[in-house]
DNA sequence: CGGCAAATTGAACAGAGTCAAAACCAGTGG
DNA sequence: CCACTGGTTTTGACTCTGTTCAATTTGCCG
């Protein structure tokens, strides 16, 4: 479905998809499920839950490089890459199926245009990636706050999952931290401002945003990198 | 012979991309040679030169996103994504080919393994940002000026265009200062820091690296991120 | 020699980090 | 039903890294 949004997919390549999905797993929250160096012989489809990618510094310190929401094909990039450079982690509980590799192999032979809709979506995690270097590169930790706020509303509403003013992210304000490149303590400071500002609130798990185009505009957000509009086959 | 190092590369695939291969193109120093939203019809492979890919934001802040070597198939991307969200341009004057979308899906669907091998690029891309994204966010200026000489250094010590204490390397301080999500005066102050403590010298378009081993271990540098090991079909 | 971009330096300032304490909150067990 | 626990959030005071602004120097090129 998410795929759809996107591109057109005939109803074969969608049934070579869902022939290709192997097991169902849940996994609990919190648990890093693929680390540096692994060999990795599928692929993990997010079904429900928010998971991250993530690299760690050797004092500990810890930057989440990419949010998964559920519709993501969270680590496609382990088919071409063999074993990855980062670790991923779930960041609430969720439900994943797993896609052999050999599968996908299968599959985009027999159909390249899937091939190149597949080898699309880790371009569109590249897309985010590069959003994420201007934010930590550039914009003040307010406007990088804002911005992560506008991009999840964004991603969510695909799936139907956020609407226009409020939406569930269950992450510590550490784990904020974490992909904004601040510090926690710094984080919450922040997060008081963009609620006395009448912009956005983040409590108990939830995004609540009061006005949206503010935010967006304080966040410079233009949803062009994540490619929404329909494209040509 | 860069994708050799990577991928073992038949003849017939070798020969598929040089067939592929349209006009040859020359272009100065500092052209932005791809705007974002701009239609394409062909991918860059970059043969000469450096160049780069940045994000522009309202206040004339500009964040270069990731360089490109010799070698790299610079706007790969661009196949599946039609039009880019950011823009692409030369820091040297540049020698490029161009291959056309349509010589890129012939090819891609006669050789689904060569298909994997330059989906494989993109995705050290996304890699590459996922390290600048570290460096953005955890490392201080000292570290990530430290690291990305590091890098360089290794990409295109691949290539042939680097030695282990030294490489060309013409950008502006500026320029640099645009990678690192710094200010060019505080570029200026880092490099001279580096230089006093007998690491590295940037001056007059060259790095000169006076101790490898102590700036990488300053720079935490580890290149697991660029897939350097021979990958298996 | 003149012109200009790039590099360098200094001084003052600000945004974000550090450290430490306090408040809050959900879950647990008595 | 309530006290206890541990993680998370919040706040204050202080520090420091990196920015800003402005001036000066350097180096290249015609």
């Amino acid at each position: 479905m998410k795929l759809r949004a996107r591109d057109d997919i005939t109803d074969a390549e969608a049934e070579a998809i869902s022939d290709a999905i192997g097991e169902i797993v849940e996994y609990a929250s919190d648990v890093t499920f693929i680390a540096p160096k692994q060999e990795l012989t599928h692929s993990t489809l997010l079904l429900e839950g928010l998971m991250c990618r993530y690299k760690d510094l050797s004092d500990g310190q810890r930057q989440i490089t990419e949010i998964h929401v559920p519709g993501d094909f969270a680590d496609l990039h382990s088919f071409t890459l063999k074993h990855l450079d980062h670790s991923m982690m779930t960041l609430t509980p969720c439900t994943i199926a797993k896609v052999p590799h050999t599968e996908l192999t299968r599959i985009t032979e027999a159909y390249p245009h899937l091939a190149r809709v597949l080898w699309f979506s880790t371009n569109l995690d590249a897309c985010i990636h590069r959003e994420w270097e201007v934010s930590l590169g550039r914009r003040s930790a307010l406007e990088r706050t804002a911005h992560l706020f506008c991009e999840l509303q964004q991603r969510l509403a695909i799936v139907e999952m956020a609407s226009e003013s409020d939406y569930a992210f269950p992450l510590t304000q550490t784990e904020l931290a974490e992909c904004l490149g601040l510090t926690s303590v710094h984080v919450n400071r922040v997060l008081k401002e963009l609620r006395e500002r009448g912009l956005v609130e983040f409590r108990g798990g939830r995004v609540t945003i009061h006005d949206l185009r503010e935010l967006r505009r304080v966040a410079e957000f233009d949803p062009a990198y994540l490619y929404l509009e329909k494209r040509a086959r």
